[in-house]
DNA sequence: ATAAAACCCGACCGATCATTCGGTTGGTTA
DNA sequence: TAACCAACCGAATGATCGGTCGGGTTTTAT
């Protein structure tokens, strides 16, 4: 592995893990053994490195959903939907740290004054959005689903799981012995019953 | 108002909107006006006046949830829960900066080692799980509710609920809009249609 | 009135921070 | 061979940080 992306994957675990004030290039310079002039030189400063990192969490998450969602091309609406949530708590999992950085304050804040930042924290939430949202319009079509505003639905939705998965890595309480019920106030949002 | 209230009040403006590490006690001075010696007088360490104010916190959420609590006495179940909502709404809203500092990492990293904070935080969610699941009990005796578990029930409606508050704070998306979407979800949730 | 206690001040301190800079290296091109 | 360049290094820098300290002022109790 390049020294760059040495330093790009060490930054998104310290980044994620003690945000952004409270990472010290020192720090990465003393993990990825590169010298802090190293990373200076591939990073103009600190804020741009943070937003490298936001990038490739914004990649690698819109990768694997496009991954996803060709293997569901075939299910009904509704199942489509659950899919897509069971993948989102498993992706949650998997690449923690990634996740992590969306359940901070320091990207939204940063994305006041960077556009660039805003608009991967967009490309990020429209996408999300966008594929719970196609479920929901399957769903409408294949009867599978009753709602009267898919869009509204799908934030009202995503927010459920977000908040679950965010509860769950400060502790708050476990989503492992959530996803049962999860799954049924989804599946009972989504067809007001039967 | 006194020194040491001014410092707590303006300490928790600071810490949500700043955060923790981006909090500077020489801002902290000019602000209140109080020299860095008078806020080390009353608070022995940053770290204390976090968890002053973080105990002021938990102290004012759970004071108005108590009141909240005694408006709904007589009511059916499902309409508790809806009026717990709405007034979680409403006081996200009026409590901007209480409810922030719940939503970033800091007191959740620092619960880890002090157990004084873990208490402050339990006690809040442990508060407001109990009200959910109040309302959620009465409206299975009263048949307004139909639901298997009452407090997993509790923390997935919490996590929407907190979860669009989050999302709104961050200007993902705005929860105004959304109001009579969750209230529809959290019906449906909790009937399973009917 | 007076002593004690509580409150308040801001200059000062050592540590740590992000960032800079002068210089070395190894590979590529002319 | 010479010139070049991107990658890399780490000591040095100035700013800023949390926290201390010695001394002054106000409040309270007796």
């Amino acid at each position: 592995m390049s020294k760059r992306n040495a330093i790009l994957a060490s930054a998104t675990r310290l980044f994620s893990r003690n945000g952004f004030q409270g990472t010290a290039m020192a720090e990465l310079s003393t993990i990825t053994g590169a010298a802090t002039g190293t990373i200076f030189h591939h990073f103009k400063n600190k804020e741009d490195l943070f937003l490298q990192v936001l990038n490739d969490v914004k990649e690698s998450i819109l990768d694997q959903f496009d991954k996803h969602r060709q293997t569901c091309r075939d299910r009904k609406g509704l199942a489509r939907v659950e899919g897509v949530i069971a993948f989102y708590l498993q992706l949650a999992g998997i690449m923690e740290d990634q996740f992590l950085i969306l359940h901070r304050h320091y990207p939204y804040q940063m994305a006041e004054t960077s556009p660039v930042c805003r608009s991967y924290l967009e490309s990020i939430y429209t996408c999300l959005l966008d594929i719970f949202e196609e479920g929901i319009q399957k769903g409408l079509q294949d009867g599978s689903v009753a709602v009267d505003s898919p869009r509204k639905t799908a934030m009202v939705l995503f927010a459920m799981v977000d908040g679950i998965v965010r509860l769950n890595t400060y502790r708050v309480y476990d989503a492992g012995t959530l996803y049962d019920n999860l799954m049924i106030a989804c599946r009972r949002m989504l067809t007001g019953g039967r």
